[in-house]
RNA sequence: CGGGGCGUGGCGCAGCCUGGUAGCGCACCUGCUUUGGGAGCAGGGGGUCGGAGGUUCAAAUCCUCUCGCCCCGACCA
């Protein structure tokens, strides 16, 4: 049922008064989706038709590697997340069952996966294997936003791979890059794979895909040869214009209520970059750490926890005016406890820090003579860092993909052993690997939205065609367009007949909002030309000379030429 | 969790300050006209004003509580 006559396609002429995001807005407009609550939607016939195109160029992707399609239950005893260790996470959604066992909603599946797996595979000869699905998952989000960028109930394709050692693991995960790369190619988007945080699951090696667009929650770090998280990219600082060379010994100066490094900066003539930002921490554990970055920088608290290999927290003012100095005038000069210097600060130069005394910094302060250190890539990369000599440039992107070698983290809880070549007891090698098809529709319509609405990538378009049929029913011109409707679906495409008895401006108007590849116009110019009108939505290009009474295989292969 | 904002017909909004018949545009229904870029005329239908309690002769409007939603930040296996 394409006749847009009696197809379910609520437009809307203007966008809900609450949307931000460009592809909130016209997802909405488009008749795509319709929101039921916080993080919560509905996708309505023309959204999950463009939903199901995209699951279906992943599920191919995946087949083509290997991998075997399953599917396993959203609601999952606790007793699973409990025997992994995540029960805690608040975002996991805890209910109870009538009888009061305690039950969870499925954030993700490495636990019921590893579960089966540890059943299942007893010899090396079971492995690898590969096994994914497609299903909901729940998530309590603090903030849900952006539409079907982050809510709290979605469907994801995740994937899981087991290998006998890390060798296969890295097999796996290398199946998987190539998959990945082929399944961003098909959907038309602008991508990045990214390297990407390990968290504190601690895995051995992660990849993000990033797609550039406006309402990106992530950052990437982009250079020639280069793509990276900015939670994890690793660049070389510019260097800080008339830095001092290490001289004379540190000297007192007064800089009365001076406590940030602009207001220092300023009242002593020099660029923020010849401070020593000084970040007081206490690492788990309870040890108060002064972490120093230069005074342009931020600290990267990701790289920062990843090189403690603990979490932390920043220090109290409490605990910074027992221990260190008063707060805003701290520096690294004569402190008892440890310091942790930014890579990007030179040990030959000589910076402006605090003195550890009420309205006082210190002026010509040495990395190594003046206190002691330990060197650390703890910062967060600028624009314009170098990266092999190219200055890095970093832009917002939706994570519409994550690949990520767990190792043995669930296979060790979940007792998932093999017996190899000498019977031999060894744990499974695992990997993990999601995907958001709502977040590929999403960064799509973000990447290639005009002011007229979308433009689809024609593999992920509800519709390849959307025909508007220009005059009144009961006319030759309509007769033509229902002859050219039954033609273009003869040749295989998916067509929209729009035959709805509306003036001609509201149905060009509602095709470009929902923005198939092609349009047809089919009316009385028609006929006397013989031509077939065709635009090309995306860049609304006219296209000519295709005629009338041959117009399915014409129109086909113009399609077929689209991005 | 901190900060800010908003709940009035399907969508977008006014009305609230200063209490007194619930209104506008679009959409919808009927009829006629119109049909190549969001038509015209005429008639019509639809709203417990998020919810509860309070003040008052009278509450969309004032007060209290509460629920929901959005944005910024924090957070994001």
């Amino acid at each position: 049922m394409t006749r847009l006559s009696r197809y379910l396609l609520p437009t809307e002429r203007q966008p809900p008064s609450d949307a931000e995001a460009l592809s909130h807005k016209l997802m909405v407009r488009a008749g795509l989706i319709r929101q039921v609550g916080s993080g919560l939607w509905s996708y309505l016939p023309a959204g999950w038709r463009s939903h199901e195109r995209t699951v279906q160029i992943i599920r191919e992707e995946l087949n083509a590697i290997g991998g075997q399609e399953m599917l396993m239950p959203v609601l999952l005893p606790a007793e699973l997340w409990k025997r992994s260790g995540r029960y805690e996470i608040d975002e996991l959604f805890k209910l109870d069952d009538r009888k009061g066992a305690p039950m969870v909603l499925a954030m993700t599946h490495e636990e019921v996966v590893t579960s089966h797996v540890a059943q299942f595979v007893r010899s090396y000869r079971d492995l690898p294997l590969t096994l994914y699905h497609f299903q909901t998952k729940e998530r309590d989000e603090p903030r849900p936003r952006a539409g079907v960028l982050r809510t709290r109930e979605f469907i994801m394709k995740d994937s899981y791979t087991f290998d006998r050692d890390a060798e296969g693991l890295q097999i796996s995960y290398d199946a998987h890059i190539d998959a990945y790369d082929r399944i961003f190619e098909r959907c038309g988007l602008e991508f990045y794979r990214v390297d990407s945080d390990v968290g504190m699951m601690g895995g051995s090696g992660a990849h993000e895909y990033m797609a550039p667009c406006a309402a990106g929650e992530n950052e990437v770090a982009l250079a020639p040869g280069y793509a990276a998280n900015v939670e994890v990219a690793s660049a070389v600082a510019s260097a800080v214009p008339g830095l001092p060379m290490a001289g004379g010994l540190p000297e007192r100066v007064s800089t009365p209520g001076l406590t940030t490094v602009a207001e220092v900066a300023g009242a002593l003539g020099v660029l923020p970059g010849a401070l020593l930002k000084a970040f007081p921490i206490v690492v788990d554990g309870g040890a108060l750490t002064l972490v120093l970055v230069r005074g342009d920088h931020r600290v990267n608290e990701f790289k920062l926890r990843n090189f403690l290999q603990a979490d932390f927290r920043q220090a109290s003012v409490e605990e910074i005016e027992a221990q260190i100095g008063p707060a805003g005038f701290i520096g690294p000069v004569g402190v008892s406890i440890p310091v942790l210097l930014d890579e990007s600060l030179s040990t030959d130069h000589a910076y402006i820090a605090g003195a550890n005394q009420p309205d006082a910094h210190l002026t010509g302060v040495v990395a190594g003579r003046d206190f002691p250190y330990t060197r650390a890539d703890i910062r967060n990369v600028e624009e314009g860092d170098l990266v092999g000599g190219q200055a890095i440039r970093i832009e917002a992107a939706i994570e519409v993909g994550n690949i990520f070698k767990l190792g043995t983290r669930y296979s060790e809880p979940f007792a998932a052993t093999y017996l190899d070549e000498q019977g031999e007891q060894q744990l499974v090698w695992m990997g993990s690997y999601g995907i958001g098809p709502a977040r590929i529709m999403a960064a799509a319509i973000e990447q290639f939205a005009d002011e007229k609405g979308i433009s689809w990538p024609r593999s992920l378009a509800p519709f390849d065609v959307e025909i508007v049929a220009v005059g009144k029913p009961d006319t030759p011109e309509r007769a033509a367009a229902d002859a050219v409707y039954a033609g273009l679906q003869a040749v295989g495409l998916d067509v929209l007949y729009d035959d709805r008895d509306l003036g001609p401006g509201e149905k060009f108007a509602d095709a470009e909002l929902l923005g198939c590849p092609l349009r047809v116009t089919v009316g009385r110019r028609t006929l006397e030309s013989g031509e077939l009108e065709v635009q090309v939505r995306r860049g609304r290009i006219a296209h000519e000379g295709i005629a009338l009474d041959q117009a399915g295989e014409a129109v086909r292969q113009l399609w077929q030429t689209l991005p």
